[in-house]
DNA sequence: TACTTCGTACGAAAAATATCGTACATTCAC
DNA sequence: GTGAATGTACGATATTTTTCGTACGAAGTA
């Protein structure tokens, strides 16, 4: 039993993880800035959010100084591996390809990028005949 | 303003769309059963969101019968590209095509599949350079 | 030192979602 | 025709998820 059965966080939470995915492990107060750039709630419900997260194992919390600095325990690409494998399930019944054709087509992508995926297909076919 | 802005349905609601979605226009008590064989809860609950959803405009239902017959008004198509929008940025931040790699790699593919995909691939690049 | 600011702790409450129980009418099978 | 099934209506209650308000100690500063 290595990975606890972790529970999908919430929107919510998702929000405050992907500010310490992208910036490392942070303060409240810098989190709360963050977010406050696209949403509004007040420093406390913020706070509380952080702090349910550390309870639930989310996050973990660094309190030698007095003000705490928390970083994420969940993995990005895991986390979002998992997330991505639920929506395809609810939104797409589980259709995979559909769902990757709905992508490309509705947002842009550089010429490298086309070809990142390219040669990806390329080596996801060296299996096939 | 064609369309209305159409509140994002909750997991529940995208359950019961699927399967309208999937079977067409039905009964309450068929979308029960069909829930059923994956979740349980009463049969009055499925009842109550279908009411539910047709007062939020999301479902019609037809009453000429004693049981009644609902059918979706939200089209599959435009809604899951509605869903992957907003699961992109929350998940991804955007980068659409991080998910696209992501979901190649952790999904079988027919030869076919990923020889439409390729295709798209061309059609897409065409417009550059 | 006295006052203002910043930070955490925490209990509550508000909002959003999900789940039922019960009442009643219609339909079915005998 | 009568009792069992089946269906809808709808108010209420659970649960989950968000959001705050307030108390209080520590730190900064005039």
């Amino acid at each position: 039993m290595s990975s606890e059965k972790q529970n999908k966080p919430t929107e919510a939470e998702l929000e405050i993880l992907q500010v310490l995915w992208q910036h490392g492990p942070s303060t409240v107060r810098f989190v709360h800035e963050e977010l406050s750039k696209t949403k509004d709630a007040g420093y406390t419900t913020t706070l509380k959010f952080m702090q349910l997260m550390a309870e639930k194992g989310m996050l973990e919390a660094d309190k030698t100084n007095r003000s705490h600095i928390y970083r994420p325990l969940l993995e990005e690409e895991q986390t979002q591996r998992q997330l991505l494998d639920r929506f395809l399930d609810s939104t797409f019944r589980g259709a995979a390809m559909k769902m990757v054709m709905q992508a490309l087509g509705n947002h842009e992508a550089s010429k490298e990028e086309l070809d990142e995926i390219r040669n990806l297909l390329d080596k996801l076919e060296g299996g096939k005949k």
